[in-house]
DNA sequence: CTCCCGATAT
DNA sequence: ATATCAGGAG
């Protein structure tokens, strides 16, 4: 049973919704791109690996192979040694290369604007398919679910799972849909600031007080 | 579940 | 030395 005077579950994530929007009033993608194509390279490379990492190579590498074509001819090897740093750098660059060759065979040379079309992409799973359909296309298809969005989710008491798809289940119905991804950006920038993985800076947290985890 | 994997912080 | 970073596939 609920009790009134604690508020809902729902209503704690509304006001930790809003706090985020003023504590990260700017918070964006931090991934550089131009196109869509890129972004989705850019997302494919951020797997395990920081935004500021996928960063430092993407120029070199858009630069060499700016779209869709060019990336699907590239030379395997050339393209791995151009996004070796970022760690797991075969499967990465064999998944872009695939995904791209795919991209411009089955669908016009246009990244898809459909969860279901970008799932069929190699590499490609719920965590970058929402990511490229919101910042791309606009699409808030459903939350977007990475190490920090997991991690905090989880420290804030707003679902109990582990599993990336039911901890986004969750989220959906905590959060009003046009906010789902701004949510997962500006947790993002939380993560890395302040509720960090190793050691989270409780005491300097100003969500202190609706957070069930908080040492404070 | 394991494997993929380099760079950086602790 | 070990944990962590906008994960995904087998």
């Amino acid at each position: 049973m609920t009790t009134r005077k604690s508020p809902s579950k729902k209503q704690r994530a509304l006001e930790i919704l809003q706090r985020l929007k003023h504590l990260y009033p700017d918070a964006t993608c931090s991934l550089n791109y131009s196109t869509p194509v890129q972004l989705l390279v850019a997302t494919i490379l951020s797997a395990q690996c920081t935004d500021e990492r996928v960063n430092k190579v993407t120029p070199a590498l858009f630069g060499r192979f700016p779209d869709a074509a060019s990336l699907a001819n590239a030379d395997l090897e050339e393209l791995e040694n151009l996004v070796r740093s970022t760690g797991f750098y075969r499967n990465k660059a064999k998944n872009i290369q695939a995904a791209c060759r795919m991209i411009a065979t089955e669908f016009d040379s246009v990244v898809p604007n459909q969860m279901e079309q970008l799932l069929k992409l190699p590499g490609v799973a719920r965590k970058t398919a929402n990511v490229v359909l919101a910042h791309a296309y606009g699409i808030n298809a459903g939350v977007t679910v990475d190490t920090h969005v997991k991690r905090l989710s989880q420290r804030l008491g707003l679902t109990k799972h582990a599993e990336p798809i039911k901890i986004e289940q969750d989220l959906m119905k905590l959060l009003p849909q046009p906010d789902w991804e701004n949510w997962s950006i500006r947790l993002i920038y939380h993560g890395r600031a302040i509720c960090k993985a190793r050691s989270p800076a409780c005491s300097a947290c100003e969500l202190a007080d609706l957070c069930p985890t908080s040492d404070k």
